[in-house]
DNA sequence: TTAGGGTTAG
């Protein structure tokens, strides 16, 4: 539903106004509305609303337990449901079925053992719903036996109670698991095809996934995003783009998800008209601008070197969530426009998004970026008093470079030995990038002391540490840092980037030229 | 009602 959630306040007003609130019926649809938008805040206000209610009735009760249930919060639905219990309301087949899909959410069999007792008492023991909503909860909770014992002793199944199963096997990369239970399923659908091969793309077994996904007899949206977005994370962009083109000549039409997707490999290989011809997709299409394609829109458009566009999309849409706000502020912090991206920050901020560990390395890779170094440390302690956020090595990672960058190599020293060291190498790595542009080589020495101690296969440090004694041409050194790594069997990979030009995209490997171009026109 | 595919970060 895309109902914004002013238009709800509106409806509530309404119903307010009018004395409907006393009415079961419109307090109920209310509710469900409410509580089905996607809006940060529906919830808690749909639950307000709830709760301002007298008796509710269970379908009341239900529809609220059910929200929670979906939601990043599953646990608050089991509060409610003791709410329920406690005000003497009679929980039906779907109150339980609710209930035990939230302890699902959250890993809590002892919570969901409970409940099942409580579904014997009251009869509902055969009811096929739950009974299936309790299989997948005893699988997801690695209770293995327990789902499977039920799954056997069940008068009548369906696809559903078998895939409730598979699915979290699938979801636990149990794939022998899987595959065993998939070929003695008696019915299999779409879903069941599905839950192969997103399990497969799981554990990073590409080949199997693509294997079943060639043998899955009808492919719907989904079965063609399990293996687009497999290609997705794995990297291989360019097969992301192919099959994007295999999916449009099967006639299956992209949703938002495919989108994102996609937008996220043309924004990795740089393929800004591919971009372009998304973004015109989904307008031409009526697709609905969400939080996720907005973010996936800005970034591929600062990625592919068009911050302007980037911006033009962020300022017109209406369904920004945190992740969009992170992108343009990363984009602009690449573009190298950190005072606008920290003017972002603070819009942001006004707006009343909750910044998360994603906002802040990128805010802060925006200081260090820049140079900003007042505003960097302003930032770092807003992070760590004000939201309560504990520094990830990707935090310190960008102190370390604004630290560094501006000079103050030994509070950047300090930092790092703040955190903890088995993450520390990269960010150890940076602070000997910073000593060699400041030509600090006493202090380099001792962090590539440190680096050779934490990772000795890892080629970077030898490299740097090379690098810097050539630069100030201590040849006989670099000549000692080289010999050491021959020993030590350390090599370094080549690097490799890819580029679009006229929609074919150019990889390249460095100091070997072109590999390849794929024509995308 | 129950099982499912998505973005941003040196």
């Amino acid at each position: 539903m895309a109902t914004s959630i002013s238009e709800l306040h509106q409806a509530h007003a309404h119903i307010l106004k009018s004395g409907l609130i006393h009415s079961t019926f419109a307090a109920s649809r209310l509710i469900a509305s409410v509580s089905t938008n996607s809006h940060a805040q529906a919830i808690p206000y749909a639950h307000s609303i709830f709760s301002r209610i007298p008796n509710p009735n269970s379908y009341m009760w239900n529809t609220i337990i059910r929200a929670y249930a979906n939601s990043p919060t599953p646990e608050a639905a089991l509060t409610i449901f003791h709410q329920m219990l406690l005000a003497s309301a009679l929980p039906d087949k779907y109150t339980f079925t609710f209930a035990l899909k939230s302890c699902g959410s959250f890993s809590g069999v002892e919570e969901g053992r409970q409940i099942h007792g409580h579904v014997l008492k009251t009869g509902l023991g055969d009811d096929l719903f739950i009974q299936n909503t309790l299989i997948h909860l005893y699988a997801s909770c690695g209770c293995i036996e327990d789902a499977r014992h039920l799954l056997d002793r069940m008068l009548e199944r369906d696809v559903v109670s078998w895939n409730a199963l598979l699915s979290a096997y699938a979801e636990k990369g149990l794939m022998e698991l899987a595959c065993q239970l998939f070929d003695e399923m008696t019915e299999r659908n779409v879903e069941s095809w599905n839950f192969m091969i997103s399990g497969y793309v799981g554990v990073g077994l590409l080949e199997e996934a693509r294997r079943v996904f060639a043998e899955t007899p009808v492919k719907n949206v989904v079965s063609w995003n399990a293996m687009i977005t497999g290609y997705a994370h794995a990297g291989r962009f360019s097969e992301v783009l192919v099959l994007f083109e295999d999916m449009q000549h099967a006639g299956v039409k992209p949703d938002n998800c495919t989108l994102v997707s996609v937008l996220s490999a043309c924004a990795h290989v740089g393929a800004l008209s591919q971009g372009e011809w998304v973004h015109a997709y989904i307008d031409k299409n009526g697709i609905s601008i969400d939080g996720f394609v907005a973010t996936a829109l800005v970034d591929m458009y600062s990625k592919c070197g068009s911050i302007e566009k980037a911006l033009e999309v962020f300022n017109s849409c209406l369904r920004k969530d945190i992740s969009t706000w992170n992108s343009i502020i990363s984009g602009l912090s690449t573009h190298g426009s950190g005072q606008h991206a920290l003017q972002i920050f603070s819009e942001m901020l006004v707006e009343g998004f909750i910044p998360n560990e994603v906002t802040f390395v990128c805010v802060l890779s925006a200081c260090s970026r820049a140079g900003l170094l007042d505003e960097g440390r302003e930032m770092f302690n807003l992070m760590v008093h004000v939201h309560g956020i504990q520094p990830t090595i990707e935090h310190y990672g960008c102190m370390v470079d604004l630290l560094g960058r501006v000079g103050l190599l030994e509070e950047a020293e300090e930092l790092v030995q703040k955190m903890p060291q088995k993450e520390a190498s990269v960010v150890w790595e940076s602070l000997l990038g910073a000593c060699r542009n400041h030509g600090n080589v006493e202090l380099a020495e001792r962090v590539a002391q440190k680096l050779l101690e934490l990772s000795p296969q890892e080629s970077s440090s030898f490299v740097q540490l090379s690098n810097m004694y050539a630069s100030i041409g201590r040849w006989k050194d670099v000549m000692e840092v080289r010999q050491k790594m021959r020993a030590q069997g350390v090599r370094k990979d080549p690097g490799c980037s890819m580029i679009e030009v006229d929609g074919t995209v150019y990889e390249f490997l460095a100091g070997e030229g072109l590999v390849s171009g794929k024509d995308f026109t």
